[in-house]
DNA sequence: ACCTGAACACCGTTCAAGT
DNA sequence: ACCTGAACACCGTTCAAGT
């Protein structure tokens, strides 16, 4: 009953990827569903395991999409602030993406129950966000060590994280919604200045 | 073919609490499965459910297990040290626990799909352990409010925790695992001098 | 060659039917 | 009254069979 070749292997894969992303927007990780895919792109399940190799594939690949739009985000930052002003910036801007995209950054966290490695590409994009910060680190305390450097840009990135991961799961009071605000700056300016004063 | 009687209700459950909590410790939380429980156990699927809900009722009576033993674990520091110590000890004690109990520590952050939030009971003894903290802000900076002194606990505990989340999921390189420990050392030094300094 | 769709294995959950 | 176990709905995944 088949045979259309209306699209190329590259459109259909990102056919599937726009309309995994549309899922996960609107409803969330746990509405991503292959056979909602295939319905959603007028092809059938088996037509999606020819582009990913399994759903846990489709879901890195989505992830890495997620990223990519972060990176663009953060990008955006002007590079003419001086530098902790950067590193806040850099901190709301990471809170401002989780809020607007709730449920693509929920994904990034969810980790898969195969214990494999996550490939190495991944493992980079990942890496080069991380590494956002590490400059500014260097130009707040020029005699550190890089090693020092990246230690504070991963220490702040982690910890922000964990309070954007709090915050946002907790149960919604309006009131709440505005403190997180305060909390990511409390947070990153004590570290900021708790870890000049100390190292 | 059945009439058993050889356990009460509450003996029931606490079976499949201790099989659940095997297999999650041994095999992580994606082990977890109603059949594997009951063949655990030696009773049938259906009987589990007379005792729970269902599996988000389950895992969530687990996870109260969890941090029971938490809790545990962090009463047994010593009164005696002084406030930053002790905070410092808090952290430290977490990390320890999340390495040595990972599957189940790892279930505590698995938000369910459900939209539904937490019961009351659960939140309280998540918040208790959020409380730990507060009293050594406040013995720290005695002229601080009570809001501050909870927002502080509140940002270290949750920075601390991204922190542990960070390291844990990554690969494992052996150096990577003896670095964790000075992360948490230096953030939560670094946070509270600069909590110091900027309150 | 390309795509279908029925089948399979495996989940959580339910409930009529045994004892 | 208590427990069974077969059935159901719903997943991801595969692959022989159509065109």
């Amino acid at each position: 009953m088949a045979r259309r070749t209306e699209h190329s292997e590259a459109q259909i894969k990102a056919m599937v990827l726009q309309a995994a992303k549309t899922l996960v927007t609107e409803e969330g990780v746990g509405a991503l569903k292959v056979r909602e895919i295939a319905m959603e792109i007028g092809y059938t399940v088996g037509c999606i395991y020819k582009v990913f190799d399994n759903m846990a594939d489709l879901i890195l690949q989505l992830k890495a999409i997620t990223l990519d739009d972060l990176a663009a985000q953060l990008a955006q930052i002007p590079t003419t602030l001086p530098p902790e002003q950067h590193l806040l910036a850099l901190m709301q801007t990471y809170l401002a993406f989780a809020r607007q995209n709730f449920h693509r950054w929920q994904m990034l966290s969810t980790q898969r129950l195969t214990l494999e490695p996550l490939p190495v590409w991944y493992q980079e994009k990942h890496a080069a966000i991380f590494q956002e910060g590490e400059l500014f680190f260097q130009q707040l305390a020029g005699n550190t060590t890089a090693a020092q450097q990246q230690q504070a840009a991963r220490i702040l990135w982690a910890s922000v994280h964990g309070l954007c991961s709090l915050s946002m799961t907790e149960k919604d009071n309006p009131t709440r919604t505005a403190e997180i605000e305060h909390d990511v700056l409390r947070l990153t300016q004590s570290f900021i200045a708790g870890w000049l004063a100390t190292v």
